[in-house]
DNA sequence: TATTCATATGATTGTTTGTTCATATGTTCA
DNA sequence: TGAACATATGAACAAACAATCATATGAATA
């Protein structure tokens, strides 16, 4: 929509890194991971890492405001799936790296 | 040289967040960024960035230990450069994600 | 409508992290 | 060898961050 190619570099340079940094916690990889395979309400996303609610559903809030996952409403329960399949091809990226030599 | 697909997911997935997590900061993006273009002595990138020589010092050292730079001396100075171009690569997938949509 | 289940959120806290300051190491050249 | 220059490093400090605790919101159902 608007016209990104604009942004002065400081500040795309800036955002590069914000992005990054989503990816640079256990916690919320794990929770990629996880989304990765199918889609989860926020309780079975807590039992399944073995965290709190309250821990999960605050990583959950951050990466909806990055973009990287989405959720939908059913009844009591919120399901959280990732938000496009980018995310699947830069966590494969940095699997490949880690994983070479 | 070891068999990397043996390492346990949990540890894994530690190092991928890690290996992110060197991305996740403005200094070391920039850092990455401008010796993207050409290798770079401590000083000069100390001087482009406007930072100290110590800070940049600090994050090359890490950037360094993670295997995203090398360096060479020649007489006093020494010269730091990406160690792939795998580095590259996966700056420009985060820079298209940002810039699309 | 009161209770229960699912999730969100604000405040607090302990930890991690990036920068600074002071100083050490290492190289060159007079 | 000693002064000058380039880089590295350890300790200390402040800011950012992730988990926790307590509590609020919101939906279903008895």
């Amino acid at each position: 929509m608007g016209k990104k190619e604009e942004m002065p570099e400081e500040e795309k340079l800036q955002q590069l890194a914000d992005f990054f940094k989503v990816f640079g916690d256990v916690t919320r990889i794990r929770i990629l991971h996880v989304l990765k395979q199918s889609e989860m309400c926020v309780c079975d996303l807590a039992l399944t890492l073995d965290m709190t609610q309250s821990a999960i559903s605050h990583q959950l809030r951050f990466l909806k405001q990055m973009a990287l996952v989405k959720n939908r409403r059913e009844g009591k329960t919120i399901f959280y799936s990732l938000a496009d399949d980018h995310i699947e091809t830069i966590l494969r990226m940095g699997t490949e790296h880690i994983e070479e030599e």
